[in-house]
DNA sequence: AACACTAATGCAACAAAGTTGCAATGTCGG
DNA sequence: CCGACATTGCAACTTTGTTGCATTAGTGTT
């Protein structure tokens, strides 16, 4: 799996510059199991001297290089998690679906299982389907 | 269907006071068959006079008391949508899905069907999945 | 190892959506 | 019609995220 990379690696096979933030950003994307808001990214980094606008530019020029996705969570902010996490190869947006925990209210990005049926539609009343996003609310294995 | 009802009876059946800005507010989201945002429903109502807090609190108060529900867009910005639309019973935020058109943004409270299948299970890898919100994206009748 | 090209950074200022406090006003049951 | 209580209107504020720009740093080439 992608994360037995080094940070350094996998930033240079994106097409992205390897600097310090990055480094540090990834990494803590790397070891967590959630989606992380630009705030909780703040936090495990723990640094007064990391610059929050670098941390958004950074987030952006990962989702942007195909390295992370991002979604927002029930209170509207945006979220970003690695694409390669739970699963080999590399996923879509079209092809996982979000967890949401009730308790934590923490996302957790899953791999297509039979929780997460496609429509067996493509078109219905001249609404013609291309993609969906399946949100999945309830509670995670850490909360019970 | 209960958009037959005037704007004070509907009001009154929710139990919310009978305001000249809630009935020029609840008449725009009957007369739209999309969910609409804040900004939508101030251009809409078109009068300098409105209040912008006055309608937030306004559509604070129609989704507490059930008459209609939010739906956060792509921009996540909330976006609200009567719950007696598209249904003869009230619906819930768990039993309906949302049709977001790529081309125009619009959101569509859409009811069950085929297009929107449930989880077949309840429970996987610890995950105890208690409702779920799909959001279908693709091109709706007006944009084609 | 040094160079130069280009991208990334850090800082301040800004933008948009939405919330809060509070005095003034309006609604509605009795 | 009155009084209790909810709603309104205004200003100030909060949060999240973006933009502009001068400075700094990464990377491929020599």
């Amino acid at each position: 799996m992608a994360t037995k990379e080094n940070p350094g690696e996998i930033l240079h096979k994106y097409g992205l510059k390897v600097t310090a933030t990055r480094i540090r950003v990834l990494d803590v994307l790397i070891n967590s199991p959630v989606a992380l808001s630009h705030s909780d990214i703040i936090g495990l980094i723990d640094d007064p001297m990391i610059d929050k606008v670098t941390v958004y530019r950074t987030l952006n020029a990962f989702t942007t290089q195909g390295l992370t996705h991002k979604v927002a969570n029930e209170d509207r902010n945006w979220l970003y998690a690695l694409y390669f996490h739970n699963s080999n190869q590399p996923a879509t947006s079209d092809d996982h679906a979000h967890f949401i925990c009730r308790q934590c209210e923490r996302i957790y990005c899953m791999p297509i299982t039979s929780m997460n049926p496609k429509p067996d539609v493509r078109e219905i009343g001249g609404f013609v389907i291309t993609s969906h996003e399946h949100r999945i609310h309830g509670v995670c294995p850490e909360c019970h």
